[in-house]
DNA sequence: TGAAAAATCGCAAACGTTTCCGCTTTATAT
DNA sequence: ATATAAAGCGGAAACGTTTGCGATTTTTCA
């Protein structure tokens, strides 16, 4: 179990251990013959530079703390695997934490990972909150927030235009000829409130009475979802189309309604958003609204690349725009 | 961003920081007086342990790397949460590396992760030949494999039973009513073949006929699923139940049974192996043989820790119990 | 050929901790 | 009261690396 260190080899090849780190590190103050032969030696010895050593004295320990509320989630995971696969490609690795359930967890999890002296904190809130809940250590080190909308924070972030997701959505329902549009789901975060006024822009613009459906306590998940569309459908159902906040509270629906033999999207028109991978599974074909999730990690990664590396004082919020992708859910209404 | 360290808390407190170390680290050797006045300083000053020095010295990270194939994968990112929730409440951190899409890369990534000097790996192989692929590694540091079952390799593994799976899954297709079963997908990886096992003795034991389909370059994705299943489906179908060694698969070939309006269960009865999320959507509902995949992850780490902190030198084979999970997808034959 | 410049390399400090060892002070027992 | 033990604390080494600086050697150019 004991590796082989720089003075290992420094002994092996006759020369000092500076010599031999200067031969790594492509130093130019070393003769290419030393170089060569020292390079070959390491080789040989089976020699890899101890990384905690190296932070030690570079203070840089090329580690990026991710935190997520859970990664067993499409979203987040598909957020870990691309942060993740970008990150490495710049030389950086990636500390990985879950900050969920509660908000105590989260302040736990960013102090530890100022302990372990990241570079850098590429974080995605659990809610509104966790800006205040964090910011104790946001001027400690480089962070960088993704997905959830900080409004004019002065905080880094990169998230999508949720308004305009919405609005693109029920503007795509409205040309389908639908003209009662029930908009279901979250509204107390701000990323949520942003969707529901997308399509309350939408709605004013194209003369659309607005209704909503939510409950106080609402997650994103299938059965909380599923839980409030039984609620919902125990009465009449007075609209052709449900825009759901989420794509998990559209499976919900979709369940509810499967169970009630309510047609989807024969007497019922169903629209998700996030467009997470169970959307386009057989027999689902969720129509939903996209979030560019690859391009949203990759960002926020150079975004923070940019403040470990440069330095880089101010901050910038990035939004990036959302597709629609049309699947099943949605019919024609004439 | 110039954070405080014992030096600071030590000249603020007038003691030297040998004390400050010991106060905090609960050392016996110290009075209780100054422990305390020392404590309430550290807090004052905001002071945090910089784990990469403690490290240095301890010859300890407190880190576990794990390397998966890709974390955007539901089977995957599970396991990444619950390790990561074990390896917490433990007091390790989680280094995640996504080891796709080839073997150099997976070599790569666990040499980088030695660089790093965790305290131990836990690897996800991409399939059988990762054992040799990263062979010269796994004793310098303590590694467990999770998921793939090495036979009788020298290695510490945990996985699940899979030939008991497909043999508990064949037999609840017998008690059914169900005499042909085609067996569909991978054979080649060992968790595969012990799959095909599986499904083989029970055909045996029931006197069945083994009836196999596959491609040879078969990877375990929907669309690899799809594409086999329509050229299942271009011949008779002679069979009334379906194997799919993968839930993935199993999605494939529903896909390709609704587009060609093959009812499923009602003429083709259709069972998978995993119980992936997406197995117990609406609409989906597959009946499926369940990995305890919360269970692996805990016994993994469990077990790399007793490795990591007991120096325990043999290896163990943890073969946990698949349990069938009925849904939709299976009817009754008469 | 000789002096200055350039190239090559070693020494040692530094990063922030933990812990062994020894010194001083206080408590305990005779 | 004295000797002994125990407790509390400081000094210093050690972990493995990078890098500034000085020393030595080689090259360059007049």
């Amino acid at each position: 179990m004991k590796s082989v260190t720089l003075k290992d080899v420094a002994k092996a090849a006759g020369v000092s251990y500076a010599t031999v780190s200067r031969a790594l590190s492509g130093s130019p103050q070393i003769g290419s013959d030393t170089r060569e032969r020292v390079i070959k030696l390491c080789d040989e010895m089976g020699y890899t530079t101890n990384y905690v050593a190296r932070s030690m004295v570079m203070k840089k320990t090329d580690l990026i703390g991710l935190v997520v509320p859970s990664v067993d989630n499409q979203f987040m995971s598909e957020m870990a695997y691309h942060a993740e696969m970008s990150a490495r490609a710049h030389g950086y690795n990636i500390m990985l934490c879950n900050s969920g359930p509660d908000l105590k967890r989260e302040k736990t999890v960013v102090k530890l990972l100022l302990g372990r002296q990241v570079d850098g904190i590429l974080i995605v809130p659990q809610g509104p909150q966790t800006y205040e809940n964090i910011r104790a250590y946001t001027d400690q080190v480089p962070t960088v927030f993704v997905s959830e909308n900080l409004r004019d924070q002065p905080q880094s972030y990169v998230t999508v235009d949720n308004s305009r997701g919405t609005y693109i959505g029920t503007k795509y329902l409205y040309e389908l000829g639908h003209r009662d549009i029930l908009y279901f789901g979250r509204r107390r975060t701000t990323t949520h409130q942003l969707r529901a006024e997308g399509y309350m822009r939408a709605c004013q613009e194209l003369g659309l009475q607005q209704r909503f459906f939510n409950s106080e306590y609402s997650r994103s998940s299938i059965s909380n979802g599923y839980q409030m569309a039984r609620e919902l459908f125990s009465r009449p159902i007075d609209y052709t189309a449900i825009f759901a906040s989420t794509d998990s509270h559209a499976l919900g629906v979709m369940r509810a309604a499967d169970e009630l033999r309510i047609d989807i999207p024969g007497h019922l028109s169903l629209i998700g958003f996030d467009n997470i991978p169970s959307a386009e599974l057989p027999r689902i074909e969720l129509t939903t609204i996209e979030q560019p999730l690859r391009e949203m990690a990759v960002q926020a990664v150079d975004m923070l690349r940019d403040k470990i590396e440069h330095g880089t004082q101010g901050y910038v919020h990035q939004i990036l725009l959302p597709g629609l992708v049309k699947r099943g859910t949605c019919r024609t209404l004439d």
